[in-house]
DNA sequence: CATGAATGAGTGTTCATTCAT
DNA sequence: GATGAATGAACACTCATTCAT
């Protein structure tokens, strides 16, 4: 009972201070992050900061890992809901703009990389930690949706791409709401998603096959030329 | 004469400083940048920038319109030698695809942005300066090629998808080359330009009409409604 | 009993944390000593140390009385081993030497004379503590031997030396055993209390008269000038 | 001559640094030590430390070496004051006294022994200084006065009993005055140094010879003996 | 009694900024 | 204008101590 106790209130602590930790990571960056600032969002002070973590960067990793693993289950869930493809994939759509909104992750997530490129001796942690979370929803969601792609570095590109456009846009959105709106961000946000994963996902899922050397800058290609060749 | 000398050396000097300024903001960020490693970078000492600038913030901030300005310039020189729109538009491509080399550059647009996220204060300041670089681009070089645009939200939207593209393609280029290699950026940043950019510009030239009611991605969705639709 | 069961048990958490105070303070110096690692090495966590002890302070007063008092059993069950006064001398000597090589307990001696030192507001205590032992040893064993001193000073002197000899080589060996080799402490050490003491003792012992102005270094000084008048 | 006020003055706040290091590192140790207090008792603040020394612990270690250089400097030049080697053994001993009364000096030295033995990875560092002053004032000095000793291994004893008796007396002499004075503490350095140097310095010097086989403690053993022969 | 999470004061160190030269 | 010593505010991190369990 005791022993519970303590676990539950620790828990609830690190739970806090991660929450906090995102909040403040997204607002004023790694660097600038204060961890009083943090201790303080979250409730406590600094000696509870370092009751659970070891250091300012171990609180950035295990952010970034819970934040992945989180979005990872939920996903999970939601899809797990589903049984058909065009289902999955509307819930896959959906994920992909409600992430949109969450713009302390987004900034976070490029708090990740920025971080990632400027400690050279990090990368090799951050690189298994964002390789591990790749992997597995790689190999346990989506190949519940499609069995194995066809081409894998085109499903490559079209993934750096939707995540480019998403960080992208959200910046450009919480940098100028007026110059982009959310309204406009969700859907240019929902075609690009349409245009690189819906199609060829479908195209597995009904048989249809898909224009075979297409990668996703092929089909720009393709759109293009075809305007161009009027 | 004397004065002359005076000011050429202390114009160099400054000079340099920008120089190192890019390197080293680029590289650490603004915030983990030091100052001393600026002024090392640079072949001088921390006097040397308190000569030239006030505070670090100001260093950012020259870093930021000289960037434009020169950028600015640097087009507006290479697009002059050319008479026809689609020569023009080769030219504009080109460049586009340059500044995709320039990493640090990049890096530091992703910086200058960040920065204005989280400086409220600084906001004015940097928009204003922003603000004078965007109508400058607009109204002095871009009315060249094609008088006013029959949908400015678009062409917005368009502007925002390839600077978008552009710094994040590079930062994940930066990131895990492996991953995103040299040639595909370039070659997805091309293609976009060529979907995006060229048609309109084409259009207007050709007097050829875009397919009217097709934002920014609503190209991508013709794209993919077409194939959806085999 | 139950009550017995519990004094035992937190008579031996007592006793465990005093052990382990004694080597973490002679291996880090009472400043850096580290109550985690002192709790550690005990076998228990900090709040076993609480629950015995109110400050750091405590703990280091509790183990110099400790130390003394233990040293003065140890001392009298040996010396009452013994009947005549050379036996009990050999056992004095004995027990001197084998100080020598209990490393940990030498450099809390010298610890506490740094703190005393060092802390003018603690010095009260340590004093009265420290002049207890002393008396303790004097008058409670040491008259045994010899019933009063003649040359109370000088026995004094004779004490100081002894002292500051023994906590010194062992020091000296501690820092630099290829210096000064264990057997060299001893060899020197026990000369040294041939010298101080046995002399006085057995003079005393079998009405042998010392040479009567010599205090401790006149001694030396006798020896030497014997050697120099050749 | 800007160059050289610059340099006088940082000479100069360096120096004060070092003397306010060895006065508090003196009253407080190294570990209770604060960086601060140093600084104001230097009359600046923390950031001239830092212009100055990289770390405590590099203060630390400049203050081992100033603190010998400055002693074997001063020993130098006032040995070399005399031709005959009795004049000189005269200045020597009057340093060794003088030394005494240099507590917070004493103080410095078992602190730099503590911090040696208490910091297995500086040993190297520390070692390397150490020899380096030991070697100097063997080779350079000591052998003006007695061209190589017959017993190297008697005289490194010998050095080594009156490091130890000085450390240690002055520490006793602090720590209570009144149980040793300083006259006391004066005179009992005085006669073992009388007994422990002179002899062997004066017998080379007049060639009176030492008796062969007897190191420091064999002296103290053959006075023992003899007293305890009669 | 013992645990260990949490507190918060304290300290070494960094770094933008100032100023005498 | 340029130098570099010095300033001082800021901050990550440590650790003795407290307290709910």
């Amino acid at each position: 009972m005791a022993v519970n106790k303590h676990q539950q209130k620790s828990d609830a602590t690190r739970r806090k201070l991660l929450e906090a930790a995102l909040r403040i990571f997204a607002r004023d960056g790694f660097e600038a992050a204060r961890l009083e600032d943090i201790a303080a969002e979250s409730g406590h002070t600094r000696g509870a900061f370092y009751a659970n973590f070891d250091t300012k960067e171990d609180l950035f990793f295990a952010l970034l890992e819970q934040q992945a693993s989180e979005r990872l289950k939920d996903l999970q869930q939601r899809l797990e809901k589903h049984d058909t493809t065009p289902a999955r994939l509307r819930t896959l759509r959906a994920c992909y703009l409600e992430r949109a909104k969450d713009c302390p992750s987004m900034l976070l997530t490029l708090e990740f990389k920025l971080f990632a490129l400027r400690h050279p001796k990090m990368r090799a942690r951050l690189a298994a930690a964002h390789r591990r979370i790749r992997a597995s929803l790689n190999y346990e969601l989506l190949t519940k949706l499609l069995p194995s792609h066809p081409d894998a570095e085109q499903k490559e590109m079209d993934k750096i791409l939707l995540e480019v456009l998403l960080v992208g846009l959200v910046l450009e959105h919480a940098y100028d709401p007026k110059r982009l709106s959310a309204k406009q961000t969700a859907a240019t946000l929902g075609r690009a998603f349409d245009l690189l994963i819906a199609p060829q996902m479908l195209a597995r899922a009904t048989a249809v096959p898909v224009p075979s050397a297409s990668p996703a800058v092929s089909k720009l290609r393709v759109a293009a030329d075809r305007r161009a060749a009027r």
